[in-house]
DNA sequence: CGGCGGCAATAACATGTGATAACGCGTGAA
DNA sequence: TTCACGCGTTATCACATGTTATTGCCGCCG
C-alpha cells in the first residue's frame, strides 16, 4: 500500500475514468495523482460516509469498492439514486450546494482519496483539462440520473432489473472492472430493489425470469452476463447516454 | 417588446433566479442582460428545441413559458425527467457533452435567449459570480431529478402528484410566478402522467382524490393549492432539495 | 457447540395501477 | 352549422407488483 508503485496503481481507474472524458494532460494527471495520495482514505462495508443534512466541504473520488446514493423517506421507505463505482468522483461539485440532500453509504470496503474544497479548486485552477474532465463527469452522472427517471417511470420490472445491470457492466468496462463477462456485484436483492423502485420480493422474481432465460447468473457476488445483446434488448438498453465517447 | 423598459423586464426571472442560488455582481448582471438580450428567440406551444442526439452548441435560457426535458423509448413509451421553467437555464453545461441524450419541448410558447458556446464562456470567465451562479444552478437540477428519482421509485401515485405539485409551486415562488396560492399550470393530464410514471387514467383519479380532499382545485390551466401544509404533508415534501437558500 | 442475523427463495394473498373503451365538452376549421 | 380533435372524465376488467410470512442457508461469535 505504501510503495509508489501500487500507488500509482491506485490512482488507475479515476485516470482511466476522466481520461476516457477528456483527454488529460500529463501535467493534469500528475497533479491529480499526488492530489490523490495526499487525501488516502478508507472506509469499512456499510458505513455512511455522508448524510442528509451534513455540510459539505471535500470532494471524495473512489479508487477502490462500491458505494450509493441514497435518500430516506420518514417513513422508512428507501431509494438508492445511484451507484458511485471506483473511478467516480462523489460530485466533483456538490460542494457548491453546502448542504448534502441526500446520504451516501459504502456497500463495500472502500478507498477513496477526500480532497478538501481549495485544495480541489486549486487543481481544477491549475489544469484546464482536469477541470473540463471534472465537469463533463459531472454532466454525465445527470445523464445517468436522467435514465434513471425514465428506468423507474416507464419500464417494467424486467426491464428495469435488466436496464441497471446493463448500466453498471458498461460502466465497469472503462475502468477495467470486468473480466471477460464477469464483474463484481456486491449488491444485495434489498440494495437492487431500493435502486430500482421495486419491492425485495419482486427483485427477486425478476431476477430468476433473467436467469431463467439464460441472460444472466448472480450469485456470491457475481454477475456474469451470459447473453449480452440479448439482455439489452430486453432492457431497451443504449448505451448514448453515458456518453462514453470522449465529449466535447 | 422592443423597449428597453420591456426588455429590462423580460430578464427578471433569471437575474432573480440566479441571484437566488449565489449573489450576483452588478456587473454580471449587466453582462448576463446584454447576452440575454442579444440571443432573444421565440418558440410556439409544442414545438420540439431539441432531439435525442442532436448535437449542442448553445445555451439556452428561459425568460417566459414552460417547458420539458423528456426521453422516449423506442415503443413510444414517454417520461418527462423535468420542468424547464422561467428563469431556469436548460443546462448552463450540457454543451460539455456535445450530443443532447434526451429531449427538450415546448408546454407553452417560449421566449428564451439562445447564447452560442463560445459568448457564453466568455460570459463565465468574465464574472465569477455568473459562473458560480450557473454552476450552482447546475447542481440544483442534479439534486432535483434526485429527488424525482426518489419520488416515481418510492413515493405511491397520491404522494407522487402531490410532491410534483409542491415542487412546481415551490421553484415558481423565486421567480415571481406565483399569485397569491395560485399559478399557471399549462400541464395536461398527459404530461403529468409522463412526468409521474403513472397512466394518464390514474393521474385523474389521483387529481380527483386530491380535489375531493379540499387540498387543490386545477381548472382551466390554472392551478390553486388551498391547503399547502396539508398538499406537502401528504407528499412527503421538503423543499430542502431545492436549495432554495443562497448556497456556498 | 448453539444461537443469531443477514440474505435468498417461495408461497399465498391483497391491491394499486394499467389497459381499454366510451362519453362529454370545448375549440377551431371547413 | 357540422365535423374533427384534444383533453378530461368515468367505468370495467386484468394484471403487475406489493405485502406478509415461512423456510433454509451460511457465516459469525459467544
Amino acid at each position: 500500500m505504501h510503495s509508489p508503485a501500487l500507488e500509482g496503481n491506485l490512482a488507475q481507474p479515476v485516470i482511466r475514468r476522466l481520461d476516457a472524458l477528456r483527454q488529460l494532460s500529463e501535467r493534469g494527471i500528475a497533479l491529480l495523482q499526488r492530489a490523490i495520495l495526499e487525501g488516502l482514505q478508507r472506509a469499512g462495508q456499510g458505513e455512511d460516509l455522508a448524510n442528509e443534512g451534513d455540510p459539505v466541504d471535500s470532494v471524495r473520488i473512489i479508487l477502490s469498492g462500491w458505494l450509493c446514493r441514497f435518500k430516506t423517506l420518514e417513513d422508512g421507505r428507501r431509494q438508492i439514486t445511484s451507484f458511485i463505482l471506483p473511478g467516480d468522483a462523489c460530485d466533483a461539485c456538490v460542494y457548491l450546494l453546502s448542504v448534502m440532500d441526500h446520504s451516501i453509504g459504502t456497500l463495500t470496503p472502500v478507498i477513496y482519496a477526500d480532497i478538501k474544497r481549495p485544495v480541489f479548486e486549486r487543481l481544477l485552477a491549475a489544469d484546464q483539462s482536469l477541470a473540463q474532465a471534472f465537469w463533463c463527469e459531472t454532466m454525465v452522472n445527470s445523464a445517468i440520473q436522467r435514465e434513471w427517471t425514465v428506468n423507474i417511470g416507464r419500464r417494467i420490472a424486467l426491464e428495469r432489473v435488466a436496464h441497471l445491470l446493463c448500466e453498471i457492466h458498461e460502466r465497469l468496462r472503462p475502468v477495467g472492472m470486468i473480466d471477460g463477462d464477469s464483474c463484481a456485484f456486491p449488491v444485495t436483492q434489498i440494495d437492487l430493489a431500493d435502486a430500482t423502485g421495486l419491492s425485495v420480493v419482486h427483485v427477486n422474481r425478476t431476477l430468476q425470469e433473467l436467469r431463467a432465460s439464460r441472460l444472466i447468473t448472480l450469485r456470491d457476488r457475481t454477475l456474469t452476463i451470459m447473453d449480452l445483446r440479448g439482455l439489452q434488448n430486453i432492457a431497451l438498453f443504449t448505451a448514448d447516454y453515458l456518453h462514453t465517447k470522449r465529449c466535447g
